[in-house]
DNA sequence: CTGTATTATGCACACGAGTGCAAGACGGGC
DNA sequence: GCCCGTCTTGCACTCGTGTGCATAATACAG
């Protein structure tokens, strides 16, 4: 259908010179005198040249092109980081292949394949809990690998990585509450995150043992392990709140915003008021965190600086420069959903459709 | 650094035939005799070659590659939408470049550049607001465009797309508002998406004119029309509602959920409850939606289908096959943020942080 | 045994750009 | 007039893959 795009032949012909003339003088070589050069870069934009990054790929033997592997689109975290990895690499004129894996090994493994093919010259993962076969095959590629924020434990292979401090966010986070009087403290874990999960459960098991507090039976509460999606994540932290709530917790730290958000729908459904009679702490600051009601207090995870982190890390990989792993500090965000420890304990009521603010 | 990977000339050697013999019998060529066919299907396999992609996009004269606009890869609508779009290609071998430019006119047009310099088979914009001049710029691509949800007006070019009936479902969510009792409704607008906002308030108002019901003054409220990032529309939300409840409203028909979520801020300023004294109901159905307090009422778009529609759409054009555009149709769902209109008129009082649910 | 049909393989070129090397054009010094 | 140096340009190859056409190898009919 359409023609095809001019190429440097097409403006060798118009201007009476080679093909290697053209290469050159659009190239600024000084090679070629000002006047040709002049000459051809005119005719370039007259005939609307648009260089073909494919054939300069082929030739450069590199494609300028990086991979972000994201295993869910749909997970809140993506957005900024995407933006953070997308902003540098673009300054570095790079281009980003988007290549998404909802948790399914069997999709992780093809996406990488179609990375492999396309030769990108390096691969971030996001926020990803990759498996073994796909971390061999990464490791297979020949490529720089970073992985941002990964969640899952990676064994054998060395690759570099940008992390979130999540044991200090964690400590953090209980300190408040500490702070605030409370001592009876659930940890509402998520266990398909083994990485993460771990690093958070003992900055929590780490701040109660500074304040010589122990953790009772039923305080620490795990979700199955199995459950991959981003929407099981509210029902989980809804179901894992009813069951710590029978513990006579007066606080919880929820894995992250999404696992709160189910916490707050658990104490709406038994009229519990947060932070009233209860309070809660999430992790991450998704943009959510703030429109709940109440607004959640949280971890605030730098989500675009851990994506420009990531990138610049794998512009150091690919230039061969030195390279060092990074873990990037976090802050609690107070807002309203944790306050001081009531001095009475808890009663119940029901009702969907609260009337709400 | 790494050697370079194996190529068809490598496995050519090792088999001791032409690369013209390997690359037919990878692609199961008839021509090749079943004994050498094997023989080097086995040896690139034990040899781990991988077709280069780069090569195969140069000689055919196709990349395989489609480009991806998103104007902010934060809107919470982009997820399920990219995931439609990623699935389609997906399944056709179709790679996806992702590309964003937030609003910004320069960027977009680098964006565009780009995907012209890779070559794509297609692009597809999502939900932007696109520029005359970028327009003008993917128009000369000589490739095929998708609009997927376009929410500036398209002059002058012909562009295919994919649109939510966005008329129609602000009928649905008045005449709810409708049969819930209201009749003093207000439109909350967002003239800088001006073909999508110009839809919904002339669903708003055909609604009202078929009830008989005049729309007084005060009732449509309009945002400024600079306004671009997302966070704004929260904030533009909330002033809006500030003055459109000055006008004696008991309901609220808002252009998004972002939008619809700054009303309640401004409700709960003001100290007033939603639904028992203000219903709202919001548009587009976004995660955000089922998790603030009252979850919003709102009008569903199926973004994972536009997403692919908008994909097959684009394989439709890339293959010369007959394409019609689409428009597709939305529905209302009903959650607790509307509900009858109310005996009495509105109260006031005020407080940050309030109790909750 | 020769001529022809059939099958299997290689040669050579293409895709679009980049580049080492050779060579042509030109000027200046002797 | 000759030689050498400088400046400018073109030739020819490369990157990895695909394919039309020629050709070699083999089979088969007469």
């Amino acid at each position: 259908m359409a023609a095809r795009p001019v190429s440097i032949h097409d403006i060798a012909r118009a201007a009476g010179v080679s093909h290697a003339t053209v290469s050159r003088a659009l190239r600024d070589s000084p090679l070629i005198s000002a006047e040709v050069r002049g000459n051809i870069q005119r005719l370039a934009a007259e005939m609307g040249y648009t260089p073909n990054a494919v054939a300069q790929s082929l030739k450069g033997q590199r494609s300028n092109t990086i991979g972000l592997v994201v295993t869910s689109i749909a997970d809140p975290f993506y957005g900024r980081l995407a933006r953070g990895v997308d902003e540098v690499a673009k300054r570095a004129g790079l281009d980003v292949f988007l290549g998404v894996s909802y948790n399914d090994e069997a999709a992780e493994l093809a996406v990488i394949r179609s990375f492999q093919r396309r030769r990108v010259d390096g691969i971030i993962t996001a926020s990803s809990r990759l498996t073994d076969p796909s971390l061999d095959q990464l490791s297979q590629l020949g490529v720089p690998v970073v992985l941002v924020n990964q969640h899952a434990d990676v064994t054998r292979h060395p690759f570099h990585s940008v992390q979130a401090d999540n044991a200090a966010g964690a400590r953090l986070a209980v300190q408040h509450l500490l702070e605030l009087g409370h001592s009876a403290i659930a940890y509402l874990g998520a266990p398909n995150r083994p990485r993460s999960n771990r690093q958070r459960e003992q900055g929590y098991r780490a701040a109660l043992a500074a304040a010589g507090i122990a953790v009772q039976d039923g305080f620490v509460q795990q979700a199955a392990p199995e459950r991959r999606s981003y929407a099981d994540d509210v029902a989980d932290g809804q179901s894992l709140m009813l069951a710590a709530l029978r513990t006579g917790i007066t606080a919880a730290f929820c894995f992250n915003d999404m696992y709160a958000v189910g916490a707050l729908l658990a104490c709406r459904e038994l009229g519990i008021r947060v932070p009233g009679q209860v309070s809660i702490v999430g992790f991450d600051d998704i943009e959510l965190a703030q429109y709940v009601t109440p607004p959640l207090t949280t971890i605030h995870q730098p989500k675009l600086r851990l994506g420009q982190l990531g990138m610049e890390l794998l512009l150091d990989l690919m230039e061969g420069r030195p390279a060092t792993d990074q873990l990037v500090p976090v802050e609690l965000v107070v807002r309203c959903s944790a306050s001081r420890v009531p001095a009475v304990t808890v009663q119940l009521a029901a009702g969907p459709c609260p009337a709400g603010s």
